[in-house]
RNA sequence: GGGUGCAUAGCUCAGCGGUAGAGCGCCGCCCUUACAAGGCGGAUGUCGGCGGUUCGAACCCGUCUGCACCCACCA
């Protein structure tokens, strides 16, 4: 199927006979994309006088793979790019990739597992030194990836978030943070993931509804005593307080004074404190300071003693019997040494709460104390939301603004560090006498006897943060950065609102002196499977977007996924739909193809319009009005419309009606056939255009074969020429009604498609009279001759077609489909004329709504008499 | 506990005040020389329930039910 496939000369291929029946994406991707790259499309300048447009990747984890959902926000991103070049824009697709701190080292601990080893076997610096090893095998597999599904990116900027540009842009901004006092030290509880070994930030933690068990406990004893309810029973080694709410009469003689707590021999005191609910459980609160947020806030302002009892893994370390024991083991050791001192009031019960997990390893959290780096976002995001709030930054689709705002205007400092080996070193070092020294990129660190560099690193996202600038050479005032700051559009899931996009609000306005990052944000849905399920391993619906490529194309992929594309909303992709896709491609090129065969041509200026057919006029006025329809969705980032406007518009419209109808043209020959041949050129070459950017190499394939040209990604975005003609419109879809219903007709008297009917076809009066030929050819109809006799007359769209059917048989079922058409005719024309009778409708309904009706009522009229004449004419 | 969104044809979704739509699936006929990855024709909906506003409601308002997600976090 591929030997008669040649690769295309760059001047116009004029034998047709080069395209097989079938498309074969196979064929042509690989070396599209490789010339696309050679020849320095995708390359964006700095120095050039265009204006620019720049949409930063959303730089994909560098251990994974691209997955289903990249290939979606590739996909709309690479659409609206391609657009822009070919409207002229300078347009930088800036790709790279993130070095996923977390998730990265987890995986290279997966693998070093696997091996019987692990990263404290190896050393701090022999890990870091795999994981770069591996990020350059596992980041070539994703470029790979980019290129097969055709992203037009500019490869000769791609970036890394360890680059070291990109990493001297990281210590620039923690500096120029810590020096505005906005990163600071501090110890309070943080998530701890004892898995990961490592701080996480508040929004790295799910939470989800687990199936615990709630244990009473009393402390102290007799009059004096008081109960207690705990999930996490083994805190209470830890406990330094019970707290009562201050109102609670029950508690109030305990207040100040002291309480036993078991197994410890402890004596702790009861705080009075607005936080506990005294409707909730017994009323008192066990204080945990040190291992539990709310009660370290209690503990702080009672001046509590914060008590750790568990070290980094969740092992308690307090001396005793259970010094040792995992937190699990010792939750139910513990309940037991209180059975046994007949401390637990009320046995377990099952208890339905909200529990924090790893986002990275479902581990569960243990809040722990520790000392750790934040930023005060406080004043960052107050700026953030001002952005939006004032409009400099638009969020599209506008409903998603309240997500956003509603973690801007909540103030949560963001802890960053991270006890992790891969990842940005926090550039600050810790002298012999105490001293702490935040270094920038341009200084010396300190050096000698007893300093030494934080042994932490920063959050992924704090580099990622930094994603739109970094990249284009900050903190350096780059031509790029000039040129292509702020970025015109930011198209990310809505997953990632806080994780990403907040901070790079907050960044971007700080580090480049208020201006936002970007002018919009566009917020795409999760991809999910073809029943919107979300996709999960576990479920085992996971799509690799490469087993499609391979068996449908890029282009079936990209257009399943663009006509799937509502602003923030899911999109479920099955294969069947992917195969339509490849359907449609396929049908694009096989017009093409017939185009070719039958001399279509973009030489030449269109011919004037009195030299257009009616056909041609109508489906030159439907192409601009698709070009108007196709501009407004991409302006307002609808790509599902705009795919399916422009599905619609090839299919429906070019490729079943007009290319039919101007066989009967080209058959006929002489000037109409060549007029015919250059709008048909003219069309599919618009056509080919306007899907380029969701369908970039079929088109690339079909475009420089009909035109000639160098490269539809290199060509002008087709323009409205205002072109529009609703006499020809009206006309052309009064032929189509007749067609349709001749056909319908046969169909119904079973009479086969290709069977030739002898028909008198009467378009006298009518507008049709130039149809008559093509009406002919679509219907299969030939002369009436000799010994015509009409056994079928049906009037349609004001012209009349007899058709011999002598030889057909039972006309009972159009009969009786008439009979139903008949009933629903008088029915509309009932309400009609109810409803212009009634006079507070037409006092108070605009008058185009009036004139519709009006229409309507005319229209079921004529229905009611043509269908009428139909069953008269039936035998 | 706070918030957002969604319930429309078998499935997945558009439509968001004036004749219920698309893709896929389904049924029937056809290899009509661009395409069977195709052509032609067809069937299918008390637009979640109940109220209200309106000349008119899938669309606006209220309410109920059911789903999804986000945030906060419950000792």
């Amino acid at each position: 199927m591929t030997e008669n496939t040649q690769p295309p000369a760059d001047g116009p291929r004029s034998a047709p006979a080069d395209l097989p029946t079938q498309y074969t994406p196979a064929d042509v991707e690989e070396r599209l994309y490789e010339r696309w790259v050679e020849r320095g499309y995708f390359a964006a300048d700095a120095a050039s006088g265009k204006d620019a447009y720049t949409i930063v990747i959303p730089p994909p984890n560098v251990y994974g793979s691209l997955h289903i959902g990249h290939a979606f926000e590739h996909t709309l991103i690479d659409a609206l790019t391609r657009r822009k070049r070919m409207q002229g824009f300078e347009t930088l697709w800036q790709p790279g990739m993130d070095h996923a701190g977390i998730a990265t080292q987890n995986a290279v601990e997966r693998q070093l597992a696997a091996e019987g080893t692990s990263r404290h076997d190896l050393g701090r610096d022999a890990f870091v030194e795999r994981v770069w090893r591996w990020k350059a095998e596992s980041g070539g597999q994703i470029q790979g990836q980019m290129r097969r599904l055709g992203d037009g990116v500019d490869w000769s900027r791609d970036r890394f978030t360890m680059d070291e540009g990109l990493s001297r842009a990281v210590q620039t901004i923690f500096k120029r943070l810590y020096d505005d006092g906005l990163i600071y030290r501090a110890e309070r509880i943080i998530n701890w993931c004892p898995r990961c070994l490592t701080a996480i930030s508040d929004i790295e933690v799910a939470y989800q509804e687990d199936d615990g068990e709630l244990v009473s406990i009393r402390y102290g004893e007799g009059e004096d005593s008081v109960v207690v309810a705990t999930t996490r029973a083994e805190t209470m080694l830890g406990d330094t307080a019970v707290a009562v709410h201050p109102d609670d009469e029950r508690y109030a003689h305990l207040v100040g004074r002291t309480v036993e707590l078991p197994l410890t021999g402890r004596s702790i005191p009861v705080v009075a404190d607005e936080h506990v609910d005294p409707e909730f459980g017994t009323g008192a609160v066990k204080v945990t300071p040190a291992h539990d947020p709310n009660d370290f806030e209690i503990g702080r302002r009672h001046g509590l003693p914060q008590l750790t009892v568990m070290d980094e893994r969740a092992v308690i370390t307090a001396p005793g019997p259970f010094q040792g024991l995992d937190r699990l083991e010792a939750r139910s050791a513990v309940v037991g040494a209180l059975r046994a001192e007949g401390r637990i009031v009320a046995e377990k019960r099952p208890y339905q709460h909200s529990v924090g997990h790893c986002s990275r390893c479902q581990t569960t959290i243990e809040p722990r104390l520790s000392m750790q780096w934040w930023v005060k976002v406080g004043p960052l995001a107050k700026e953030a939301g001002d952005a939006v709030r004032d409009g400099r930054v638009t969020i599209h689709p506008k409903e998603m603004s309240s997500r956003y705002f509603e973690w801007v205007d909540n103030l949560h400092d963001w802890c960053i560090s991270r006890q992790l080996w891969w990842g940005h070193r926090i550039p600050v070092w810790y002298g012999p006498g105490g001293e702490v020294r935040c270094v920038g990129p341009e200084e010396e660190p300190p050096s000698g006897p007893g300093w030494h560099q934080d042994t932490d690193v920063l959050d992924t996202w704090f580099s990622s943060g930094l994603w739109p600038f970094s990249t284009l050479g900050w903190p350096e005032r780059t031509a790029s950065l000039e040129k292509f700051y702020p970025n015109s559009v930011l198209v990310t899931g809505y997953d990632i609102l806080f994780f990403w996009v907040a901070r790079m609000m907050m960044f971007g306005l700080y580090a480049m002196d208020g201006a936002p990052p970007f002018r919009t944000i566009a917020l795409h849905g999760m991809v999910r499977d073809q029943f919107g399920k979300k996709m999960s391993r576990s479920f085992g619906n996971v799509i690799n977007p490469l087993e499609w490529m391979d068996a449908y194309g890029s282009d079936a992929v990209r257009f399943t996924l663009a006509r799937g594309a509502n602003p923030g909303v899911d999109v479920p992709v099955g294969e069947d739909w992917v195969q339509a896709s490849r359907n449609f491609a396929n049908k694009v090129w096989n017009a093409t193809r017939f185009a070719l065969l039958n001399g279509a041509t973009v030489e030449g200026p269109l011919p004037g319009a009195e030299e257009l057919s009616a056909t041609d006029r109508w489906v030159l006025s439907r192409l601009n009005a698709t070009i108007a329809e196709v501009d407004a969705y991409y302006d307002d980032y609808q790509f599902a419309k705009l795919s399916d406007a422009l599905f619609h518009f090839a299919w429906d419209e070019v490729f079943d009606w007009y290319v039919e109808l101007s066989k009967t043209t080209f058959a006929a020959g002489g000037r109409p056939a060549e007029v015919s041949r250059r709008v048909l050129g003219e069309v599919l070459d618009v056509t080919l255009r306007l899907l380029h950017p969701v369908m970039p190499f079929v088109t690339e394939e079909l475009w420089t074969t009909l035109t000639g040209g160098e490269s539809v990604v290199v060509a002008d975005w087709p323009a409205d020429s205002g072109f529009r003609d609703l006499a020809a419109e009206e006309e052309i879809d009064a032929v189509r009604q007749l067609v349709t219903e001749v056909r319908r007709f046969r169909a119904d008297q079973g009479l086969q498609p290709g069977q030739r009917v002898p028909a008198a076809l009467d378009l006298a009066g009518t507008r049709l009279g130039a149809h008559e030929e093509a009406v002919r050819a679509l219907l299969r109809l030939q002369p009436a001759g000799e010994g015509f006799h009409a056994t079928a007359t049906l009037p349609v769209a004001g012209a009349t077609v007899a058709l011999d059917l002598s030889g057909a048989i039972d006309f009972e079922a159009e009969r009786k489909r008439l009979a139903k058409d008949l009933a629903a005719a008088e029915k509309e024309l009932a309400q009609t004329t109810a409803k212009l009778g009634n006079e507070s409708f037409l006092a108070k309904a605009p008058a185009p709504v009036v004139d519709k009706i009006r229409v309507r009522q005319d229209t079921a009229r004529a229905d009611i008499e043509r269908i009428r004449t139909q069953l008269a004419g039936l035998p």
